[in-house]
RNA sequence: GGCGCCUUGGUCUAGCUGGUUAGGACGCCGCCCUCUCAAGGCGGAGAUCACGGGUUCGAGCCCCGUAGGCGCUACCA
């Protein structure tokens, strides 16, 4: 290929022990600058705060968006030290947005860095032009709480503003990727009700929608043809240094108590082609300026501001030829014209290489909200030893989706002072990023059976009557379809949680089971052997439903002098074997007369 | 090591321009209701707002500093 202005190119000379080490300040006790940086950030936020509810009180649209530019002040122009500044730093000195309804620039019009210049996006959650969002997991598992939770803000915020949702596959880890995990994220994002707009179709490889395919497996194209784009502006650069070698350099430095370069060996074109005689590929860097500031607002934090010298050059595509994250999510997320990238905050360091990455390639970097993470009890990373963490496990445990939308929603975010219960419809009108917490949560399972109780007593028995089916069948109790199950599901929501627990305690409904010894022993105790043949006489002779029944028993306790409750338990014991069980009239019911009869009789011979 | 983010009861959170008995929810305890258990209703315990200074008549909210947790610094995402 063609590499033509290689003058421009050398922004940076290379060789591992190019100027950049060199231009380091001496170092200075980290404590102390540490907590300077930390000052300083607080301060801003005071300020950012502080103007946040001026403008909100004046009846700003989005309290968030405007003070930032109002905050920035004018950029002093460092001198543009390279002469291809000029065209660069996006700025926006206007005020205006506009970068929602501009598709991202060609690729030919890409400036080259100008060293010194600072690069800043401005973001804007005030929605001038549709919005794109989308959830972009890595299928190396089954769709997890975190992952969930990331989809879901995403897609609440698109169904918000009445924009689209993507997803898209970030399957470039070929060793960890798997078809089978595909599907599970496809299958789960739907049982939740998570519908996209664009991306995977059907359980196959397909996809749906103008800027595919939406693996990025599928790709490997677009991203070769990005590389070059950038090796040709000289911003990327083959190395054949090996994991290993980098973090060798990477310790010593730190040992030795010098930062460690940023930048790396370059292959001579020579070398490159030696090397691919012999079967081997290099990996592609990128070359990060070596010097200035990137700088970025995110929805959720404000300002961020990072120093280029700090951050190495980091590799963009994989000697395997596939790319790596920051590269293939800049890429696909410019391609796909993504407007408002919504990720977990483990991202957040990452966002001012993704940045360089945009200005490089051209492109308007979309706004960003980094979003809290979600941790175990222990307030370490959720992981499978906290328990059920994958969506999957929870719809098999008969959680309803709406339950996982509103725990989730909750979880980094609030409609208010006192709402807890919040219907999907509700939080697709109401959701917004100004809401979002900026601090990590920690998952509670508890609160989650409590919400899917609530959920559950809301539901239609009709519609609970197929899942609690599938939870009895699991447990080897079967019956067939019908309107007994509809029957059974009514008695049943009142008192559950997850559907999983159901068949256990109440598998007497199935089947005869010895009685437990308490509720033998509450049979005997309230009575039970007296007042069987009056209860037996009138089981014969009521109509069996749960009304009737109870004006039976009621009428048959009165004329007879018998306790209510005593009855009650006796029938119960009697009929169950159990000390607790779902209303009694409901359980004679679903029993059926004879069941209950022949059930009562033999209660009658214990003692 | 460097850089970045975060910090209100056990947990999720509210707290908008400084003045509230720091509000709500889960969980916990008690009472009521009640055919058991739940659900529901009512009430209670539980927060020196990470810590230390400062400004102020007054600070969870502002300023300075410290600590702790987490993240990035990977040819993981």
């Amino acid at each position: 290929m063609a590499r033509p202005r290689v003058d421009q190119q050398r922004v940076r000379q290379t060789g591992r022990s190019g100027q950049r080490a060199q231009g380091l300040p001496h170092r200075r006790g980290h404590r102390q600058r540490h907590g300077h940086a930390g000052a300083l950030h607080r301060r801003r936020q005071g300020r950012l705060r502080r103007l946040g509810r001026r403008l909100r009180e004046a009846g700003d649209r989005g309290p968030r968006q405007r003070f930032f530019h109002l905050l920035r002040a004018p950029q002093p122009d460092p001198g543009r030290p390279r002469g291809a500044g000029a065209q660069g730093g996006p700025g926006r000195a206007d005020g205006r947005h506009r970068q929602h309804d501009r598709p991202p620039r060609p690729l030919r019009d890409s400036p080259l860095w100008s060293a010194g210049e600072p690069h800043q996006v401005h973001a804007d959650p005030q929605v001038t032009a549709p919005v794109r969002t989308r959830f972009a997991p890595s299928p190396t598992g089954t769709l997890h709480i975190g992952g969930a939770r990331t989809a879901l803000f995403n897609w609440l915020f698109a169904r918000r503003h009445g924009g689209t949702f993507i997803l898209r596959m970030e399957d470039t880890d070929q060793v960890r990727s798997t078809r089978e995990s595909v599907e599970q994220v496809l299958r789960d994002l739907r049982w939740l009700g998570l519908t996209w707009d664009e991306g995977p179709a059907g359980d196959d490889q397909g996809s749906v929608g103008p800027y595919g395919p939406y693996f990025q497996s599928q790709r490997r194209e677009i991203y070769v043809r990005y590389l070059d784009k950038l090796q040709t502006a000289g911003l990327a650069y083959p190395t054949f240094e090996s994991k290993a070698e980098v973090e060798a350099e990477r310790e010593a430095a730190i040992a030795e108590g010098r930062a460690p370069s940023g930048a790396f060996e370059e292959a001579t074109a020579d070398q490159v082609q030696a090397m691919r005689e012999k079967g081997l590929e290099p990996a592609w860097r990128f070359r990060m300026p070596e010097s200035g500031v990137t700088e970025f607002e995110d929805l959720v934090h404000g300002s961020m501001r990072f120093e280029n010298r700090l951050m190495a050059d980091f590799v963009i595509v994989r000697s395997d030829g596939m790319p790596t994250y920051n590269f293939a999510a800049v890429v696909d997320d410019a391609l796909m014209r993504i407007t408002h990238v919504l990720r977990g905050d483990d991202h957040l360091s990452n966002t001012p290489r993704q940045v360089c990455l945009y200005r490089a390639l051209g492109f308007e970097p979309p706004a960003f909200a980094h979003i809290p993470m979600i941790l175990g009890a222990d307030k370490q990373r959720l992981s499978k030893r906290h328990g059920a963490t994958a969506v999957g496990e929870y719809r098999a445990q008969g959680f309803l989706p709406e339950t996982l939308l509103n725990y989730l929603a909750l979880l980094g975010w609030s409609l208010d002072d006192k709402t807890t219960l919040i219907e999907t419809e509700q939080l697709v009108a109401e959701f917004s990023i100004e809401r979002v917490t900026k601090h990590a949560a920690v998952f509670d399972p508890v609160k989650l059976a409590w919400m899917n109780g609530h959920y559950v007593r809301k539901a239609d028995p009709a519609r609970l009557a197929p899942l609690i089916r599938e939870q009895f069948l699991k447990a080897g109790l079967e019956r067939p379809e019908g309107p007994w199950w509809t029957r059974l599901a009514s008695a049943l929501k009142e008192k559950v949680r997850a559907l999983s627990e159901l068949p256990a305690e109440n598998a007497f409904l199935f089947r005869r089971e010895a009685p437990e010894p308490e509720a033998r022993a509450k049979f005997l105790a309230c009575g039970g052997p007296g007042m069987l043949a009056g209860l037996l006489e009138l089981l014969r002779g009521a109509e069996f439903e749960p009304g009737p029944l109870e004006a039976a028993l009621r009428g048959h306790c009165e004329a007879q002098g018998i306790k209510f409750k005593d009855a009650v338990a006796a029938l119960r014991c009697g009929v169950s074997g159990r000390l607790v069980t779902p209303g009694l009239f409901e359980t004679l019911t679903l029993l059926g007369r004879e069941e209950c009869l022949a059930r009562l009789g033999e209660a009658g011979g214990w003692s």
